[in-house]
DNA sequence: GTTGGTATCCCACATTCATGGGAGTAGCCG
DNA sequence: CGGCTACTCCCATGAATGTGGGATACCAAC
């Protein structure tokens, strides 16, 4: 287990942030507390020059530079050092640029205007394995999960009517891949014209009456996932 | 724009707990610092008779009773009370209960031993349409959402060299859902022999001969999603 | 202004699929 | 044993698909 100290310990922090006033705040947050060294800079260029020279344990970026937008340097920085630990503050709160943001490899978020008392501490928990973010962005995040997570355990409940034999499994996934009945057959060793049968079988349990409806129904209902 | 007071003004929350402790705690804090009618249950079976009696408007709970685990109760509560807001409460931080809870409708997860100071204000982040979590609770779950976005960034990647037109793309969902020739024609309000052209195209782009393995191919690249 | 891509339409031919039958073997279970 | 299901095989016919052309029109880019 490591403490929070070693953590901090020789490790470099990156603050990217165009705002002056919030820059050095934060700067003095991290300073303060810990001894750790902070390297600051006010545009994506800083940010990538500050990056080459030294590679921080911790970046703290805003999104919205005068030079551009982050999220590009930000995926640099996951290709380059994967260690590196990102915590995103930004006035943005929509959708689309949060999720951006976390597949971009930010393990944090925070809105600009719901900054914690405890910066350091917050920063802090990136760097022990945390993900602390602003409730209404966690929300979002949450919604992306709760969507993904959901749609796979009810797709399994609808099904219980008409199980797929073993057989008949293998056949589909051979009409899901787009193999012909000859192609099937020679697959599983069998004749050409017993592809057909099994096929009716399924066509009959998914209620369908062709190849690309069974390979779709299939996917809805969970029974095969491509 | 609601207020924070009208959010617990004439609404009941609903606090599942079995140690006493705990639970007391809970109750002091939010009926202390509102106006809102708090119940108290120390399992299952209280808890179900509560929120039978009266539905509430947010539900502190724990996942591990005496008599049971809470997550069937809180799936409950997601399908005749979709407006209830949950906030799960526990000691269990692996991933498959966390996600497991989320999935079954939970916007927040505090770990016990990492309870806020302020518990009240966490409780009135959920009913303002927030998220709050212990830092190493979001890290799952924002590695379940990154998954989940890259797979599909990663991708997108892949087939830049033949991006398939507008018209392309219909086409191919048309295929994808199983429709014939005819139907896709007439979906698009186009001539049923302009559609085998379309075909074409898709074809010797996604470089397959037949509509499964298109279909197959263009989830693959991330093309379409079933 | 020619070139290239997209979109539209048409035709014809070979292949594959979908569907209706019938029919046999093997295994499981009440 | 009798009934059930899964799995296997065969055939024939009509429908849909895959593939090869050829053709027109629009629009944007070089």
């Amino acid at each position: 287990m490591t403490t929070l100290n070693s953590a901090t310990d020789g490790h470099a922090i990156l603050i990217i942030e165009d705002d002056q006033v919030i820059r050095e705040r934060l700067a003095l947050a991290m300073s303060a507390n810990g001894n750790c060294s902070v390297v600051e800079a006010s545009s994506l260029k800083e940010a990538r020059r500050a990056f080459a020279e030294q590679i921080p344990a911790l970046i703290l970026s805003d999104l919205r530079l005068p030079d551009g937008n982050a999220i590009d340097f930000l995926i640099d920085v996951r290709h380059t050092a994967p260690a590196t630990e990102i915590l995103v503050i930004s006035v943005l709160g929509d959708e689309n640029t949060i999720i951006t943001a976390i597949a971009a490899g930010a393990s944090g978020y925070l809105l600009k205007d719901a900054l914690p008392d405890d910066i350091y501490a917050t920063a802090m928990d990136v760097l022990a394995g945390g993900s602390p973010m602003s409730p209404s962005i966690a929300r979002m995040v949450v919604m992306r999960a709760r969507a993904n997570e959901t749609s796979q355990v009810d797709k399994k409940l609808i099904d219980l009517s008409d199980p797929l034999s073993p057989r008949e499994m293998e056949v589909l996934w051979g009409i899901a891949k787009g193999f012909s009945y000859v192609q099937i057959a020679l697959q599983l060793g069998i004749s050409s014209n017993t592809v057909p049968s099994h096929v009716k079988a399924i066509y009959r349990k998914l209620r369908v009456d062709n190849r690309s409806s069974a390979v779709y129904e299939a996917v809805q209902h969970g029974i095969i996932s491509l």
